[in-house]
DNA sequence: ATAAACTAGTTTATAATATAAACCTAATTT
DNA sequence: AAATTAGGTTTATATTATAAACTAGTTTAT
């Protein structure tokens, strides 16, 4: 309980926390419907999706809808595990 | 309460967040103590001061003790209502 | 008394991040 | 068939975070 336990630095950038956040809450989410919700541009969510997808906190899905290119984000355990240890950690920060 | 809600950049910061938060508690403290529990580098720490201070988050005095020089801190009322603020955004992000 | 090491920071340089702007491909509308 | 829209990606730029190097002075050892 200090003040100096690190935060994940994937987690810890705002974006990139609406994304995970929301995708817990609805457990599958495509590319337009988490723009529409973290009101991010379409690069700069392309660019954090990658990142999250990496670093295998996400799995994104490529596919289409009709004709339409669809991108498809769903969470992972890993995801899931990491966004705990987030909330406990950056919660020793708020309450101390 | 959604995902787009912003979170204020200069607390949204590892160091700079531990810092507020170790301030809200003790009240005030000097560079060296800061140093210590927040386990930062000296010259991370002298960045990251500077930023709040600027912000008018926290006040610095620099004094000395005995010989050696001392940068007290103390965080503002601006600082307080900053963290506060804070700390309901992001509770936004943990718990949807 | 002087060199070596330590304290308390600051400044500068570098790496990482976030963001926007420009771009691409295909589909739809006019 | 030209312009617009949808659904993205890539590239360039600005901002941030961090470490490394540096400054100024003090204490300790020789």
């Amino acid at each position: 309980m200090g003040f100096n336990q690190p935060l994940d630095p994937l987690l810890h950038s705002q974006l990139r926390l609406a994304v995970v956040s929301l995708l817990i809450s609805v457990e599958t989410a495509d590319f337009v419907y988490i723009k529409e919700q973290t009101a991010a541009t379409a690069g700069n969510l392309s660019v954090q999706l990658d990142k999250l997808s990496t670093a295998g906190y996400i799995a994104i899905t490529k596919g289409y809808e009709g004709k339409k290119p669809k991108t498809t984000c769903k969470i992972t355990s890993k995801g899931v595990d990491a966004f705990e240890s987030y909330v406990k950690t950056i919660q020793q920060y708020l309450k101390p």
